[in-house]
DNA sequence: AGGGCGCGATTTTTT
DNA sequence: ATCGCGCCCT
């Protein structure tokens, strides 16, 4: 062994050392949050290959792509160049793999297309018209995770109408015709040359179904199986896995790692049951469980309140979660009157860390159940003059001026691409109109032929048949090229020829300048694609064309953030973005009943505690600091809502969470003290319930200031006698400091607020020096 | 064919 | 509030 793995084996604690040196036969591991879970996985690899296994014998399977990339970096970190012949990937990116190897056993094109979510809605729109249905009764969304779920248990159209189950669901939601969509949908992807993201998984499967050679070639090459955040794999994916390596005379080396308390993917199809499984599935295989349960993340009062937290669940595997960092701060709460406040206070207290805890802005995350809640906070950031970026929402790929392009792209691999042809044959407009889309569509789908096979034959008006050779003449150009250009030049060539680039261009507006750089970042991004060698995948020739290009891209869903990563700027992002992510400080904010649990989820007991688990991922991304906010009021769905604070808060032992520094901004004389267990009466229509909301005029402050203008002191410098600026309160005077170190208490008497005498704790104050 | 207006819905997200 | 979609009018 070498030198250099045995140094790395001395970092791990034994358990953690056991789970990757015990590599013969089938293996669990249980990694809480912060256990160190990548290490284990990326050393076991490694010990692997010195123990003698070949690269391309291990198959590493995670979710995203990124901790795909992190996994081959850091097994290249210790075994070096063997590292790129590890078959490490996301498990669709993998499995597309294999699947442009072995297409022609499935009649598939190996250059096949890869339909995205929009594309798959945008079909199963297609269909449910041609079918003349009601489309509000019969949404595509619905239509597509009726579909997603279906192919995720295994269940191909002729068994789903033969399942009654399912008919009746259909039924009960007045479309019957599901199992008829399912199966012309499955037929039309086919004559497309093209799959769905579940196809790359359904497809793997029918195709170890079926074809015993390709199970054994691919049994005999995967001895070693890896697979990273096991709890979010659905039953498609485990039937995969299990076909690989659960079979007589199989060797069984399959190691999976997750954690049950963190899956949060259930709304899509992930089920724990796969863990509970796998310890029935191989317990006569010898099968050995390790759990990982130091945190090296987060201090100890943040662990505690994790534990706590969870044990609200029904099921889950037992496990204490422990660290030995301290005990660390206690929880912040920070409560506020509105939404609006909320936002102000957080930005504040990220004022307060950034002097106090000596915190940049990039050790900070602001976390929400919504992304539609972000808007408040970088309004405050802004302010305050933070800098931040928001994670989530529309991603690179997904903007209409990128997919445009990539459409065109995508026709000249594979013309038949239905797609594709839809969104571009008359974009920019070329006079072919909804009326002579749908004589091809219609002509198409009677012979059975694409809508590109069916343009040279189609008998249209002589203006529409001008319109139809031109565009097939621009894509077989770009055909024609294929052989000597890259996916560069096609693409340069294509965005001119298409006239995409001088639509573009023509529109001067501020959102068209943010459309003409996503159009030249992709062309950017083509190029380099084109010009860097950093293909990792072993005994790959650097493959440019364009075909390769598209293979490339179909999996991504957005750019590398190595720009951003070298800004310094806080974090903000939904609560399953921030999954697998740590901060030192986190603000986990909008914590009120129907919002976060939200109300979509918390009527049924499994939702409720896929809520619960979000929030245990939730408050275990933090390393020292958590800040936990609600605001009493806040607008939603354009009115002001009333509820509650969460549940969630209550499941929090009391003496983990820093006594309220409630009303302290507000302005009010009586300070709301409901303390965070009690629910407090609700009034929906936003009416006053008695004393327990007070309307919004009395929460105004008695004092206001524009917070650009307010320049809070560090708390250290504060002192007697000094003349103070307090955000809400005003201009005051310190009268005494009491208390000491950490928790400093002044006493203030200010101006204009009543009573003018209040008790500030430094560590939270935003005062500025006035002399 | 294209623009504009009105209505309705509205978590979370990777691939 | 906001966004997307669909329908209707020009």
């Amino acid at each position: 062994m070498s030198a250099q793995l045995d140094s790395y084996l001395d970092t791990l604690n034994p358990v953690q050392r056991a789970a990757v040196t015990n590599t013969k036969g089938p293996v669990l591991v249980v990694a809480g949050p912060g256990s160190g879970k990548t290490r284990v996985l990326t050393f076991r690899i490694a010990y692997l290959i010195e123990q003698g296994a070949a690269p391309w014998e291990i198959l590493a399977l995670t979710f995203t792509n990124k901790s795909a990339r992190e996994m081959k970096e850091r097994i290249g970190k210790v075994v070096g160049e063997r590292a790129g012949g590890v078959w490490a990937g996301t498990f669709h990116s993998i499995f597309a793999r294999i699947l442009r190897v072995e297409a022609r056993h499935i009649g598939y094109p190996s250059d096949f297309t890869i339909y995205d979510t929009d594309d798959a809605k945008s079909l199963i729109g297609s269909i449910i018209k041609e079918m003349n249905l009601d489309k509000d009764i019969y949404s595509a969304n619905a239509i597509l995770q009726r579909i997603s779920s279906a192919k995720s248990n295994l269940i191909t159209p002729a068994r789903y109408a033969q399942n009654a189950e399912l008919m009746q669901q259909d039924k009960a939601a007045r479309m019957p015709l599901v199992y008829k969509i399912y199966e012309t949908y499955t037929a039309r992807c086919k004559k497309a040359g093209a799959m769905d993201f579940d196809d790359l998984l359904y497809r793997l499967f029918e195709l170890l179904q079926n074809q015993s050679e390709v199970l054994d070639k691919y049994r005999a090459k995967f001895r070693y199986l890896m697979v990273d955040e096991f709890q979010d794999t659905n039953y498609l994916q485990y039937a995969i896995l299990r076909k690989l390596c659960h079979y007589d005379g199989s060797e069984r080396n399959i190691c999976v790692v997750g954690d049950d308390a963190q899956s949060i993917y259930a709304f899509r199809g992930a089920t724990i049951q796969n863990i509970l499984d796998f310890e029935s599935d191989f317990k006569n295989f010898g099968i050995q469980v390790f759990k990982l349960e130091q945190n090296y993340r987060s201090t100890s009062h943040i662990v505690q309140a994790a534990n706590e937290v969870i044990t609200y669940n029904r099921r889950q595997i037992q496990k204490r979660i422990w660290s030995d960092k301290g005990e660390g701060q206690r929880i912040r709460l920070l409560k506020t009157m509105t939404d609006n406040e909320e936002g102000n206070r957080v930005a504040d207290t990220i004022v307060e860390q950034k002097n106090r805890d000596h915190l940049r802005n990039s050790d900070i995350a602001i976390l929400y159940r919504t992304n539609a809640q972000s808007r408040v906070f970088e309004e405050y950031l802004r302010r305050y003059n933070i800098a931040y970026k928001v994670f989530g929402g529309m991603s690179f790929y997904q903007r209409k001026e990128v997919k445009d392009l990539i459409a065109y792209l995508r026709l000249v691999v594979n013309p038949n691409d239905e797609e594709a042809m839809r969104r571009v044959i008359n974009y920019p407009r070329r006079g072919i109109g909804d009326g002579a889309l749908d004589k091809l569509a219609g002509l198409a789908n009677q012979t059975g032929k694409s809508i590109w096979e069916i343009i040279p034959e189609a008998p249209v008006p002589a203006r529409t048949r001008n319109s139809l050779d031109e565009f097939a003449t621009i894509i077989r150009e770009a055909q024609s090229r294929q052989q000597q250009a890259n996916a560069y030049e096609i693409a340069d060539f294509m965005a001119r020829r298409s006239g995409l680039l001088q639509l573009i261009n023509a529109d001067t507006s501020i959102e068209g300048m943010g459309r003409q750089e996503n159009f030249n970042a992709l062309l950017d991004a083509i190029k380099s694609f084109v010009e860097e060698d950093s293909v990792m995948d072993a005994g790959s020739v650097p493959d440019k064309s364009l075909a390769s290009y598209l293979q490339n891209i179909a999996l991504l869903t957005d750019f590398d953030e190595s720009e951003d990563e070298t800004k310094d700027r806080v974090s903000l992002m939904s609560v399953h973005s921030a999954k697998g992510l740590e901060f030192k400080s986190i603000f986990l904010v909008g914590l009120e009943e129907k919002l976060f649990p939200s109300f979509m989820s918390m009527d049924s007991p499994d939702g409720l505690d896929e809520e619960r688990r979000l929030f245990y991922v939730a408050i275990t991304r933090a390393e020292q600091l958590l800040t936990l906010s609600y605001a009493n009021a806040r607008y939603r769905f354009g009115k002001m809502t009333y509820n509650p604070p969460s549940r969630f808060l209550e499941e929090i032992p009391a003496h983990l969470i820093d006594s309220p520094v409630g009303a302290r901004s507000t302005g009010m004389t009586r300070p709301v003290d409901t303390g965070a267990a009690a629910p407090r009466p609700v009034s929906e229509s936003g009416s006053r319930v008695s004393g327990a909301f007070p309307t919004r005029r009395a929460a105004a402050p008695a004092f206001q200031m524009d917070p650009k203008d307010f320049k809070p002191s560090p708390s250290d410098q504060i002192a007697a006698g000094q003349r103070v600026l307090h955000l809400k309160f005003g201009e005051g005077k310190v009268t005494s400091i009491d208390g000491g170190a950490d928790n400093r208490v002044a006493t203030i008497v200010f101006k204009l607020s009543d009573p003018p005498e209040k008790k500030i704790m430094l560590k939270f104050a935003k005062l500025q020096i006035l002399e």
